[in-house]
DNA sequence: AAGGCGGGGAT
DNA sequence: ATCCCAGCCTT
């Protein structure tokens, strides 16, 4: 058998249980899309259950409050993500549907070339495939290209490999098959060749590169900055900002104050200056962020512990708060 | 063409 | 510690 039946026989008695695997709603199919970017799989199915439960579609979406659509999410990362998603949905508010061809999709806020083409697969069957990660992994293994899968000449040739073998009668099998294939079988470590459907037509296979494969040359060093988090309690409250909307991270997002907004706080004992009332301690956690903007002052707030439960609060700031409570 | 963006699981 | 995850957007 050639590639695309294998990869579609396999796919039928070895896909793995998925909730976005019940429904051919295109708002599901969407949504789940979307939290799937840079998400793992396990990560995203308790977010994805409750979020429907709360937003079942586009109408109510649209129409949500910014501060319940970003707690809904808070956790998942990546919460520009959020507002894209919310956009969109206003966008199809206004439409009065969802849109169904692929350059309708494409315009989406928070929809790329993978996004869009995977939704036009699945839930339109259409004739197009988005190219993830997986897929990149299994065909340049499959086809042994040993070129940068981060640059875009790579990119352009395995994605032209996969849409020719595009099957016209089942092209959502056949888009979720090549990453399901990617993420259970064709892994970046150890992958499961003796299990795989194209092991006897893998040419990385036949000529031993599996394991080189692909080539990915970006090389990110990651820099750890310290922040030392403010922390200001008084009657059961506490004091905290809320990063802009259009700040390039955690927009919306309550947070403690840290440091860098009192350049002349010494760090290390409590400040008696900011009232006898308010008890002061110092809090340090690492965050993987290379760098640490200076923004304006902004506006802090007395919350009440009462009500963290409603609030966008990023991951890290809810291990801290717990850490302090 | 790069860099930035969260958080967690696997190695 | 490092990599990578059903990527997208901005510079």
């Amino acid at each position: 058998m050639t590639f695309a039946p294998s990869l579609h026989q396999w796919f039928l008695a070895n896909q793995r249980d998925l909730p976005w695997r019940h429904t051919r709603d295109p708002y599901r199919i969407w949504l789940s899309e979307i939290m799937l970017q840079q998400t793992r799989v396990t990560a995203v199915i308790p977010y994805y259950e409750r979020f429907l439960a709360r937003f079942p579609d586009f109408p109510s979406l649209a129409a949500a409050p910014e501060s319940d659509l970003l707690a809904a999410w808070a956790g998942l990362g990546y919460y520009s993500r959020a507002r894209n998603l919310q956009r969109a949905a206003q966008q199809m508010l206004a439409l009065g549907r969802f849109p169904s061809t692929y350059d309708e999709i494409r315009a989406l806020p928070g929809v790329g070339d993978y996004t869009a083409g995977a939704v036009s697969s699945i839930a339109f069957g259409l004739p197009h495939i988005g190219i993830d990660g997986n897929i990149l992994r299994v065909i340049a293994r499959y086809t042994a290209d040993s070129g940068d899968i981060s640059q875009k000449p790579t990119r352009l040739r395995i994605s032209a490999f996969a849409e020719s073998h595009l099957p016209a009668d089942s092209p959502g099998i056949y888009q979720q098959a090549l990453m399901e294939l990617g993420a259970t079988i064709c892994t970046p470590q150890s992958p499961k060749c003796l299990l795989c459907p194209l092991a006897s037509s893998c040419a990385a296979r036949r000529d031993g590169l599996t394991t080189q494969l692909p080539i990915k040359l970006t090389n990110k060093t990651t820099i750890e900055e310290t922040r030392h988090l403010l922390w200001f309690s008084h009657n059961d409250a506490l004091l905290l900002l809320q990063h802009p909307p259009t700040s390039p991270r955690l927009a919306g997002f309550w947070d403690l104050p840290d440091s860098s907004l009192f350049p002349r706080l010494p760090l290390g004992p409590p400040q008696a200056q900011f009232s006898h009332s308010i008890v002061n301690h110092k809090y340090e956690l690492l965050i993987h962020t290379p760098r640490l903007p200076r923004r304006r002052l902004p506006q802090l707030h007395w919350i009440p512990f009462s009500r963290f439960p409603e609030l966008p609060l990023s991951t890290i700031t809810k291990k801290a708060i717990a850490r302090m409570q």
